[in-house]
DNA sequence: TGACGGTTTGCATACGTAGTCATTAGAGTG
DNA sequence: CACTCTAATGACTACGTATGCAAACCGTCA
C-alpha cells in the first residue's frame, strides 16, 4: 500500500519517468514541472525506495563494517564512521562478530548486500580471511588498523610502531630503570608492532621491555594482567598496556594491589579513548586521529584514486601525556 | 558480473525458479535436485542478492534505529541489539543523529528503507516527531526507554520510577541527611521521572531533593556540575545522578575539587553502564536488564502478538552496590 | 489400463526504480 | 515559412528474486 513514483506520477499528470527524474537528475526537468511533482509528492507523502533504487542502479549507498561486537575502541571509530556516511548520505551496515570463530559468518553475510565498499575492522580477522575477500569483484575494501593485512588489501592504519616508540621514550624521559608491556592479544598483529616498538624504544636506552599477555582486549583482562605484573620478581617502573582498555583495567588492578599510579609505576596505553581523558585516570596515551582514518577508508573506497599506487596509508598519532607518567609529584 | 540465480540454473540445469527454492524453501525441491543446484551455486560462488529479494518480497529483514551517534549507554544497548538481530540473520540499520536538530533528517533517511521494523531511541526525540512516525503504515515502530512516548506508541523501557525511588530507599538507609539531584537535561522525559522517583523516595523519609541539570548526557557534563554542588551553600550527603556517565563525571568533579567519595559524599548513577563496575569507582546504581528489554523489542516488531493489547512493557531494574554508597569505613 | 493424488519442476510475472531511446514542443536562423 | 537544433517528456525495459499457476511426472489403486 505503499506509495510509489507511479502515484505521483498519476497525481501530478506526468510520467513515471519524469517523476523518478525529479528525484534523481531534477536538473533535466523544467522547473514548473519540476515543483507539481513535488508537490504531488509532499502531498501523497512518497519517498523513493532505496531497494528498488538499489537493484536498478547497482549501488546501494551502504559500507558495511566487520567488527567485533564488544569494544570501547571499535565504537568510537564506528561513531565517526557513521556520521561522516550520514554526511554524504549513505549507511553503514554492521555485520558484528562475537568471537573469533564467527567471523566466517559475518562475512558471509557481507556478500548478499551488494555493497558499495567494507572495511573491515578487528586484527581478530585472519590472514585466510582477508585473502578471501580479494577474490571479491567490484567491492571496495579496506583493512582498518589492520597490519596483517599489508600486501594483502588496501590499508589504513596508524603509525603503530612510532607511536610505541614515541611512549617508550616518553617513559624514559620521566627516569624509569625497568619496565614491562602488556599486550592485548599475542596474536594480533597490532599488538606485535606495538610491542616491538616499545622495546626497541626502551632498548634503545638499555633497558629490557618483558611482555606479559592479558588475554583480551578489555578492561577486565588488563585488570587480571595487573595481579600477575604484583606478583612478579622485580616491579617493573613503568607498564605500557597494549590498549587504553588494558591499560585503564591496569591502573585500577594496580591500584587495588596497593600500589600507587604513578607514584609506584607509570602507566601507559594506546588509542586514545574518551574514558582515558577522564579524570580518574587521565592516562598517558597515543592518541590515534580518527577521524583521519576514517576520512582515508572512505577515500579508498569512494574515490577513483588507483589503490595500487597507494596500497598503505599510514597515519601517525599524538601523544598526550597525562597523570599516569607524571612522577614529579607522586 | 555478479553471478545470479540463473547462472546458477544453467550451470546445474535446472530453472532459475529451482535454484530460488533451494535457497527460500528447500524443502520444496527434491533432494538431489537440491544438491546439484547447491554443488553448481557453490562452484559459482553465488550469494542470493538480499536487495532483489527485498524488493520481490517486501521484506527486508533489516531493523533501523534512531539514536544518538554519541552515547556510552545507547552502544551498550546497539551492542546487544546487533547480536540479537545477527542470531536471527537479519540485520541492523543504524541512524545516528548529532544533536537534536537533526533528527528529522534520520527520521528522513528511514522512509526509504522498506524496514522490518524501527527503534526510536533517545528521549531526545520529541513527541512531535513520535506523532509523525505514528502514520507509517506496515511499519513496526517501538520506543526504547523513552516515557514520552507513552499513549503513541508501543513502548519498552525499564522501570525508571522504582528504580530511582530504590536508589533513593538506598541511600536513606546509609544514614544520609541532605541530598541532591543531578539530571542529565532537564526536558528529557527519562530525567524527569528518576528525578521524581529519587525526590519522593527521599521526601519519604523527610529529605528535600534540589534538582541540578548538568546540561547533558555525558561525562563532561557531570564533571562540570559537580562544581556546582561544591560551591553551593550546604554540600549534600549524596548525589544522584541522573545517568552513570553523568554520575562518574561527578565523581572525578568531586574528587578533584578535594572531597572524599563515599567518605564525604555518596554518588548514585543509573543505567549500569560497565565503566560503572570499574574498580576506580565501582558505581551503586540501577542496572538495566538490557538483554530483557532488547528481547521485548523485537518481540513487539517480529511477533504478531497485538500491541494494543499492551501498548506498554515496564521491566525492573536491578539495584547495584558499589563502593560509592558504602558508608562504613569511608 | 485408466484415473487419481501427490510431488516436483518450469513458466510467467511483479516488486519500484533509473536510464535508453524515441517523440514532441519550442526557439532560433536564413 | 521551412528548416535545424535543443530541451523536455513519455514509452519501455532490465535489475534479481519469489511465488501462483500449470504442466509433467511418478506411483497407486480400482
Amino acid at each position: 500500500m505503499r506509495v510509489t513514483s507511479h502515484d505521483v506520477a498519476a497525481e501530478a499528470g506526468v510520467s513515471q519517468a519524469t517523476v523518478a527524474r525529479v528525484f534523481s537528475s531534477p536538473d533535466k526537468v523544467a522547473l514548473a514541472t519540476r515543483e507539481r511533482v513535488r508537490e504531488a509528492a509532499a502531498r501523497l507523502g512518497y519517498a523513493p525506495n532505496a531497494i528498488a533504487r538499489s537493484l536498478r542502479s547497482q549501488r546501494t549507498d551502504i559500507v558495511g563494517v566487520v567488527v567485533p561486537a564488544k569494544s570501547e575502541y571499535w565504537q568510537d571509530v564506528l561513531t565517526t564512521l557513521s556520521r561522516r556516511l550520514a554526511e554524504q548520505g549513505k549507511q553503514l551496515l554492521l555485520f558484528p562478530f562475537a568471537d573469533a570463530d564467527h567471523v566466517e559468518e559475518a562475512l558471509d553475510s557481507t556478500e548478499q548486500y551488494r555493497l558499495d565498499g567494507l572495511v573491515l575492522a578487528s586484527s581478530t580477522i585472519r590472514p585466510e580471511h582477508l585473502v578471501r575477500m580479494m577474490r571479491r569483484p567490484s567491492l571496495r575494501v579496506v583493512a582498518f588498523n589492520q597490519p596483517a593485512a599489508s600486501g594483502l588489501l588496501p590499508l589504513v592504519m596508524v603509525d603503530n610502531d612510532a607511536g610505541a616508540r614515541d611512549l617508550a621514550e616518553h617513559v624514559v624521559a620521566q627516569g624509569i630503570g625497568t619496565a614491562a608491556f602488556v599486550g592485548t592479544v599475542a596474536s594480533a598483529s597490532t599488538d606485535q608492532i606495538r610491542y616491538r616498538g616499545a622495546a626497541s624504544g626502551l632498548a634503545d636506552h638499555g633497558i629490557a621491555c618483558p611482555y606479559v599477555e592479558a588475554g583480551g582486549f578489555s578492561y577486565d583482562a588488563g585488570y587480571k594482567a595487573a595481579a600477575r605484573i604484583l606478583d612478579g620478581a622485580d616491579r617493573p617502573d613503568a607498564v605500557m598496556g597494549g590498549s587504553d582498555e588494558v591499560a585503564l583495567g591496569l591502573i585500577d588492578g594496580l591500584r587495588t594491589g596497593g600500589l600507587d599510579v604513578p607514584g609506584d609505576v607509570l602507566v601507559t596505553g594506546f588509542d586514545g579513548l574518551p574514558q582515558a581523558s577522564w579524570a580518574g585516570y587521565d592516562l598517558t596515551t597515543l592518541v590515534q586521529p580518527i577521524e583521519v582514518l576514517v576520512d582515508m577508508t572512505l577515500a579508498v573506497i569512494f574515490d577513483d584514486a588507483d589503490d595500487a599506487a597507494q596500497p598503505e596509508r599510514v597515519v601517525p598519532g599524538t601523544l598526550r601525556q597525562g597523570k599516569t607518567t607524571r612522577r614529579g609529584n607522586g
